[in-house]
RNA sequence: GGCGCGUUCGUCUAGUUGGCCCAGGACACCGCCCUCUCAAGGCGGAGAUCGCGGGUUCGAAUCCCGCACGCGCUACCA
């Protein structure tokens, strides 16, 4: 298997991609990279209908995004280009004239409509769905009176009558169906489309794909292209069937499971890489009990059989905390790099653009504490602020009475002027005496010092915190404080 | 209805040749420690009769049979 591994990922323009869909990249992916194979990507836009604007542009940019690199397809080229369904009409038309005329593939003249009845009634008397027409056996006469009295045909492909069409899995292992329990299945459209059937085929055999990897979903349909590859003389690749990614309700992942695009946690602020670790736990794993890994061990370890057979449940909190890993795994400079965009897309007009310099001295207090960027505007808002707006009475601590909380800061600031320095060791230093000396407990005393200077009850440790904010503003903030509860009118 | 796949803590999973598993790890949850708050971290706890019922065996989550449940497919969609 270690020479020529060639996969592809063969999504349809239809929309945003989702997790499902790009979790399956990933896979072919990693199965590439571990081989020293190519990954492929391939657009399947055979249905005209369903086709989104943008959402070529959409897949390639989530993939881009997450660092998926394909050795071959859209916007890379590739010598068995186009990778792109409608522009290789041709080649589908060609195969799908050669079944006809082999007598492996028929013209259909049915309406949708009596083909519905047909179907409606079989299931009522408990059958399988199984061939649904008569056209397959209709004579030369037949055909031509039927051409003239509807538009144009489909093209269906005869499947067996008899025996069965197995498969070894690589996943699953061996599956085998039934052949007359199979429906002869559209193969060219009335619009000279193909169906995916149709074209997966074609393309897997003509850009030499090795193995198929696709999402359990397909596996019904398995047979059908285990039977065109025969009829077609094509040597079949081999299959692996990955287990599919459910909602919170355990049906198959779509739009109403809330956000289940890529994009839509790019935007939250998830880091790739805690996305691509994330997702690749969803039905792999190295073994019982590593889970945060570094792409090159994932890649040196992914194998096949170490794939799940069962669904996995997408969970949200998870994929946070693993947020919260890569966060803290980085160092302070980049973090406060992957915030900026988002510091200046989510903060106040008029604090943008954030001082770069600044910002980095925030960045390592914020660290343990964030784990999207999308949080990171309001954590660091007061870093920002000219003067963090709050209620007076939060200044109060628990135990505390005005009165002692206004000595208490008014004890603090004088404190705060006359340090030499602003840096955070001499601050503590000289604080803790205050209080001790005030006899107010540090947990009191720190706490109203919290609000004073950063307006919230819940902050990174309040030493660095003044340090990072700077002598002008701490004391700032502080003359404001006293002023406010002084005229709070609580005392 | 038919066909197919799946079934280990709430969730992601380990368990690949039956014994080291009366089932291990992680997220979430609870408690304690650390502590100026919040986190992070450390320690500990609760949580799975391995879907159910039969077998085989000295011994089964692991093998066999049956059943149940869940999901997927059942389009001129992929």
């Amino acid at each position: 298997m270690a020479e020529n591994v060639r996969v592809r990922y063969a999504p349809s323009p239809t929309g945003e991609p989702h997790i499902g869909n790009v979790r399956t990249a990933l896979f072919n992916w990693l199965f590439a990279r571990h081989h020293g194979g190519k990954f492929i990507v391939r657009v399947e836009d055979t249905d005209q209908e369903r086709l989104v604007p943008g959402a070529v542009d959409a897949m390639l940019d989530s993939l881009e995004w997450l660092n998926i690199q394909w050795d071959e397809g859209p916007r890379v080229g590739g010598p068995y280009a186009p990778y792109v369904q409608s522009e290789r009409l041709i080649i589908y038309q060609d195969l799908a004239g050669k079944l006809v005329l082999q007598g492996r593939a028929y013209r259909c003249y049915c309406s949708r409509e009596k083909l519905e009845q047909m179907r409606r009634e079989r299931r009522e008397q408990g059958f399988a769905t199984g061939h649904a027409c008569q056209c397959r056996e209709m004579t030369e006469q037949q055909r031509v009176d039927a051409e003239a009295a509807t538009g144009p045909p489909v093209v269906r492909f005869g499947m067996p009558t008899e025996g069965v069409t197995r498969v070894h899995d690589l996943i699953r292992g061996d599956v085998e169906w039934q052949n007359d329990l199979q429906e002869d299945f559209i193969i060219l459209k009335s619009d000279g489309f193909p169906t995916y059937h149709l074209a997966v085929v074609a393309d897997d055999h003509f850009m030499e794909i090795s193995h198929i990897m696709r999402a359990e979903e397909w596996l019904p349909s398995t047979p059908r292209h285990l039977q065109l590859f025969d009829a077609l003389g094509f040597e079949p690749p081999q299959f692996a069937h990955l287990p599919m990614i459910l909602g919170p309700d355990r049906s198959k992942l779509s739009k109403r499971h809330g956000a289940t695009a890529v994009s839509e946690y790019r935007n939250k602020g998830f880091l790739p890489d805690a996305l691509i670790n994330f997702m690749v736990l969803l039905g792999w794993s190295l073994d019982d009990k590593t889970e945060v890994m570094a792409l090159d061990m994932i890649k040196d370890n992914f194998t096949l059989d170490r794939v799940t057979k069962s669904a996995a449940i997408f969970d949200q909190e998870k994929l946070e905390w693993m947020s919260g890993v890569y966060i803290r795994e980085m160092s302070p400079k980049e973090l406060a790099g992957n915030m900026l965009p988002f510091l200046e897309r989510d903060l106040p007009k008029e604090l943008v653009p954030v001082d770069r310099d600044y910002l980095d001295s925030i960045a390592p207090l914020i660290q343990e504490r964030i784990k999207l960027m999308e949080t990171a505007a309001d954590s660091t808002l007061y870093f920002f602020e000219e003067q963090p707006e709050y209620d007076p009475s939060t200044l109060i601590q628990k135990g505390m009475e005005p009165q002692g909380t206004l000595d208490a800061l008014k004890s603090a600031l004088a404190s705060l002027n006359s340090a030499p320095t602003f840096d955070h060791e001499s601050l503590e230093a000289s604080l803790r005496a205050t209080g001790l000396e005030i006899g107010v407990s540090p947990r009191q005393f720190f706490g109203a010092l919290r609000t004073a200077v950063t307006g919230r009850t819940a902050t990174p440790p309040l030493f660095e915190t003044m340090e990072v904010l700077g002598r002008e503003r701490v004391l700032r903030r502080m003359e404001w404080a006293v002023e406010r509860l002084a005229g709070a009118n609580l005392i």
